[in-house]
DNA sequence: CGGCTGATCGTG
DNA sequence: ACGATCAGCCGA
């Protein structure tokens, strides 16, 4: 399959709405244990940074954490939600200034994306199986909606295409094994906005159109 | 399909 | 103590 061209610090270095946008339609690529996995961005959430109620920026709270926030464009930012699962931004802007676009799905860009995908998501929860004492899933036999919601979702995009705690913090334009390439064209009218999930806590900041998917 | 709940642990 | 969540289970 052809390479695709791979998106350099321009890109990553404007601000988070226009960068969550733009990534719409462009392909996350990942280099895992099963091999390389692209998944085509298909819905994202801006993080204003420090000034944003819903970001853990907020009120400049730059700690060992938000850290790979206040990095350059490009930057990854990877962290544990719930105990359990694994929510992967990208970081917008210039050094000092922690504006982020969070990747919330993917969808497989080729067939054998897809395969890995599967397999990834069902490594996962055969993991839990184990723990309830419970019979594995096979290919063959697990659940319908693990292929209905293969990587519809910020914890189980991080799954699907095998993205954890040592993936945080990666410089993206530079990495050879972590980073966005081109991908389909996506026209304006395609990109629909909506409010971001799962911050009710973040007052005014909640009710922003600040999620953008296709 | 919508609503509810338990799981599970790094961070501040 | 608290999440930028998910799967499983329930009822409609």
């Amino acid at each position: 399959m052809s390479e695709k061209r791979r998106l350099g610090r321009e890109f990553f270095a404007r601000d988070g709405i226009t960068v969550a946008r733009e990534l719409l339609g462009k392909t996350l690529v990942h280099r895992t244990p099963l091999g390389t996995v692209r998944g085509i961005l298909t819905e994202v959430e801006s993080y204003m940074g420090e000034t944003d109620k819903g970001s853990h920026t907020y009120g400049g709270r730059r700690t060992a954490r938000t850290e790979p926030m206040y990095h350059q464009g490009g930057t990854s930012y990877v962290y544990l939600i719930y105990g359990m699962y694994s929510c992967m931004n990208i970081a917008a802007m210039t050094e000092g200034n922690p504006q982020a676009v969070l990747l919330r799905s993917v969808m497989p860009a080729d067939r054998e994306s897809g395969r890995i995908m599967l397999q990834l998501r069902l490594e996962e929860l055969n993991r839990k199986q184990l723990k309830r004492e419970k019979e594995p899933y096979t290919l063959e036999h697990c659940p319908a909606s693990l292929k209905k919601h293969l990587a519809d979702g910020p914890g189980k995009l991080c799954m699907a295409m095998h993205i954890t705690a040592a993936d945080n913090d990666i410089d993206m334009v530079e990495s050879p094994d972590f980073y966005v390439t081109e991908g389909m064209e996506v026209k304006p009218s395609q990109i629909h906005a909506g409010k971001r999930i799962g911050i009710d806590y973040a007052e005014e900041a909640a009710d922003y159109l600040w999620r953008f998917y296709l």
